[in-house]
DNA sequence: TTGAATTTGTTAAATAATTAACAAAGATTT
DNA sequence: AAATCTTTGTTAATTATTTAACAAATTCAA
């Protein structure tokens, strides 16, 4: 079995990187990429990508590299996607709303499948042919469109009662976009996305200065 | 003067989190609470909130806790909060439009002071009473609106050309959601925050399972 | 006023992650 | 086919971050 030991979650940041780099790389043309290639493009030291890909297996040629679009087949499999993922996202605000129409989601793999709501003002609606559904229908359709994975779009206090119900629908895997710390059973995986947050790096060091 | 010493990016962004809970404990008539009060509210230890705030000196009373509103007030201060800042986005796409209206940037002192694009469909619009501009006004605008920060909304292929240009304006803080790797000038805040990227962590871990 | 109970700030220890170094493997040149 | 050049995979060293431990400061009770 793979991934018994612990890998940093930085090292799956990157792989998700490395692999728009290499079908980059593909499709130009470029069969065969070393790790300095891949570091340059990525921003990283040579010796990170090739630790990183250690984890995993090996995947290159000693004297050579990678086979661009081989590697690129290997991580797309390591991170999970070698197969489709279907997505609800809860919360019909404009965030939900701007997520649900975000084009570089279906490009890697991810179906927004519905969106869910509270506000009867909203359920029924469509946006961009993505139904509105009640959230009260949330167990409903994780089994009729097979939901795998849940985006929480709600405001802060709302989030973490959203989170229960989507686990309690069978949903494992969670991510949550509300400025909040929310708990969840260990076995499902929880990212909390602080869109605020990323300004807020930018204005710490800017303060500095 | 401040900040001298390395401090994690992590801790950063922990803060954030820390004056969320704190300004929440405040409005409720909770004026005093301890290292773990902070660190249940947002999962982590007590340890590393105090070691997070010892970065920036000495804001508690020993046997007593800390003040929610002074200590609130302090660490926006460190984020740089205690102004407001004026933000330009550079791509009316989905994405674009979905983050100018995202009332969170708002709520911690961020404004949405216009957006940029060099379709001339969109120039001219507005989207809910935000300007639309086209690219080319990007300097005067940033003058006029006096931006202090960026957010890169484009394609991948055009992130890089955008980012030039943003510096070139004066703009010292940028945040790039296209999923690919710019480089700036070392003097130049850069953060990239890959929306794909976060679903895939969930993915990764479980492919796992 | 003394002693017990809290809780911070700080130093030390433990973990984790990154970078560097280099042997091993393969390609290329002469 | 020997020698040189590349580039990987891996181990070791370094650096960074987190966790633990505890003295110092403060409150509260007796």
């Amino acid at each position: 079995m793979l991934k018994k030991i612990k890998i940093p979650d930085a090292t799956i940041g990157r792989l998700s990187l490395y692999s728009r780099y290499l079908i980059e790389a593909h499709e130009k043309g470029i069969t065969t990429v070393s790790s300095q290639h891949i570091a340059k493009a990525t921003g990283v030291t040579p010796a990170q990508v090739r630790k990183d890909l250690a984890y995993f297996g090996e995947f290159g040629t000693r004297g050579v590299g990678y086979n661009s679009k081989e590697l690129y087949n290997y991580i797309m499999k390591i991170l999970g996607l070698d197969k489709r993922w279907s997505v609800a996202i809860v919360g019909a605000g404009n965030l939900g709303k701007a997520l649900s129409q975000y084009k570089g989601f279906y490009q890697r793999g991810f179906d927004i499948a519905c969106i869910l709501d509270n506000d009867p003002k909203k359920v029924g609606k469509k946006i961009s042919n993505i139904n509105i559904y009640h959230l009260d229908a949330l167990d409903e359709k994780v089994k009729e469109l097979k939901i795998n994975l849940g985006i929480i779009a709600v405001p802060a206090q709302a989030a973490q009662e959203v989170a229960d119900k989507l686990v309690k629908a069978g949903i494992r895997g969670i991510i949550n976009f509300a400025p909040i710390n929310i708990t969840v059973d260990e076995n499902i995986i929880l990212r909390r996305v602080d869109l605020s947050a990323q300004l807020e790096y930018l204005t710490y060091y800017l303060e500095e200065a």
